[in-house]
DNA sequence: CGCCGCTTTGACATTGCTCAAAGGATGTGG
DNA sequence: CCACATCCTTTGAGCAATGTCAAAGCGGCG
């Protein structure tokens, strides 16, 4: 299942063409928060053809070692990238959300070095290369832009190597939460409960920090022992974020939201 | 010691003055390898006022969290960059050699999000932050090049990230030991045995693949006793270089360096 | 209803860690 | 040229965190 090519259903449709609302809007708003746009900036954005794909969970967009001539934007969902080792386990190495253009080092690095894939079912947006290439060329806001959010990927996948390597497992799974939601709202909630979808099984938290399933079904389990989350079904409560972060020792500075 | 402070040896020796041969000359090299300079591009570099700084040993070229003025280029000896949790274990994130601009990131991320450190006594050039800009905004060629080259730097954190994560304690040491040996020379020595140095303390492996000095130096022996590599002092041959690999799970598609 | 994927539990195995001490090298000052 | 300090490597014994294997529960969906 882990192996199973993605199902194909294009739409084949371009933008305003049955889609209401702006495909992009996710995008540039991260964009904008991260760096400064002009008005004709985000309308080159804008005219980027795209070409919408609906993937099932699990479903490969990108295959290790694969050419790439397109940059795949999370329009809906989630993806992430992962690796194998030579006898097969697997490696999660990001996660990403709606805004995020998930490959965008193969603007220029001919064959992709890691997988990517959907977490459940997806909404991507394929975006051609040479139209980035080309918009980046000419606006060196936008080049600019997505210059810095890929070093702010690079500090993230920083991170995570500190992550799983130093911290033990407890630790390690409160700090992938810390991050998914610090990601998500950008500051931290100042409510004191606050609920979250979590949108991977616990399987895919085990190959995002090293772990086996069974052993992060027992720390999140501790977790919620120790009233720092509470869980229902996909659901999760922070119940303190100030002591959940410590308990993570998570310092989002890494993160660059300034 | 880890923590102590480099000792500042300033020669203010700006290029030319001094030094005899050209310090530009391997990340001029290694540019020339992963993209395409003309000799505009190469005389752009070559005109970066540049500040030389001798550190020994553990010496900080740049700590977490500081505000970054200088990209700091290895001329001699080499660095890595590291970072700590909050109960003070180091993980080293990547290993630097003479050519290599460590920091580039700090192009567009104000606060540095890790620690940069000399591995042993080496000598670095401090280039301004500001130089660097002009010149990516100058000259499209060099912009590329640089862009490429952090996208390289990006694809080896995944791979580590992978390595950390998901192979046991030997393979991670066989893992780092190939990668170091083929970013030195290229393509691997076809030669039948091959001798490097190895510039790193065993508790530097240690602090690379995320495990104890103690059992870094058990699975150097267990690597010595299956005939793959011999060892003497820093000094170590590979004896076997295809099985190395093999034992390593190592692919080098990762380096990019096509 | 019955299958399927995900989560949970238990018993046990193992990798890699901890602590502590000894054994080289190398360098420095007397 | 020796004595000593320092830094790094090596060894041993015991332990803890996490992995493995297997089976049972549970919830959703066709």
């Amino acid at each position: 299942m882990d192996q199973q090519t993605a199902r194909y259903d294009f739409d084949h449709a371009r933008r305003g063409a049955g889609v209401l609302e702006d495909p992009f809007a996710p995008l540039i708003a991260k964009l904008q928060r991260i760096a400064r746009l002009d008005d004709d900036d985000v309308r080159a954005i804008r005219a980027w053809p795209i070409r919408i794909q609906n993937v099932r969970g699990n479903g490969y967009l990108l295959r290790d070692g694969q050419m790439v001539r397109d940059c795949s934007l999370v329009l809906e969902g989630h993806a992430f990238r992962s690796k194998l080792t030579g006898v097969g386990q697997r490696q999660i190495l990001s996660f990403h959300r709606r805004g995020d253009i998930v490959d965008l080092h193969h603007l220029e690095l001919r064959a992709a070095d890691h997988n990517v894939q959907a977490l459940n079912e997806a909404r991507i947006a394929w975006i051609p290369i040479d139209a980035i290439r080309a918009t980046i060329d000419a606006r060196p806001g936008i080049a600019r832009a997505l210059w810095r959010d890929t070093l702010i990927d690079g500090s993230i996948q920083r991170e995570w190597i500190l992550n799983v390597g130093r911290r033990d497992a407890r630790t390690r799974i409160a700090h992938l939460l810390c991050e998914l939601i610090y990601r998500r709202e950008g500051p931290p909630p100042n409510e004191e409960r606050r609920r979250f979808e979590l949108p991977m099984s616990q399987e895919q938290i085990a190959d995002a920090t090293a772990l086996t399933p069974v052993h992060v079904n027992r720390m999140l389990q501790h977790l919620e022992a120790e009233q720092l989350i509470a869980r229902e079904r996909r659901m999760f409560v922070v119940q303190d974020w100030d002591a959940l972060c410590r308990v993570a020792d998570f310092d989002p500075a890494y993160l660059h939201l300034d």
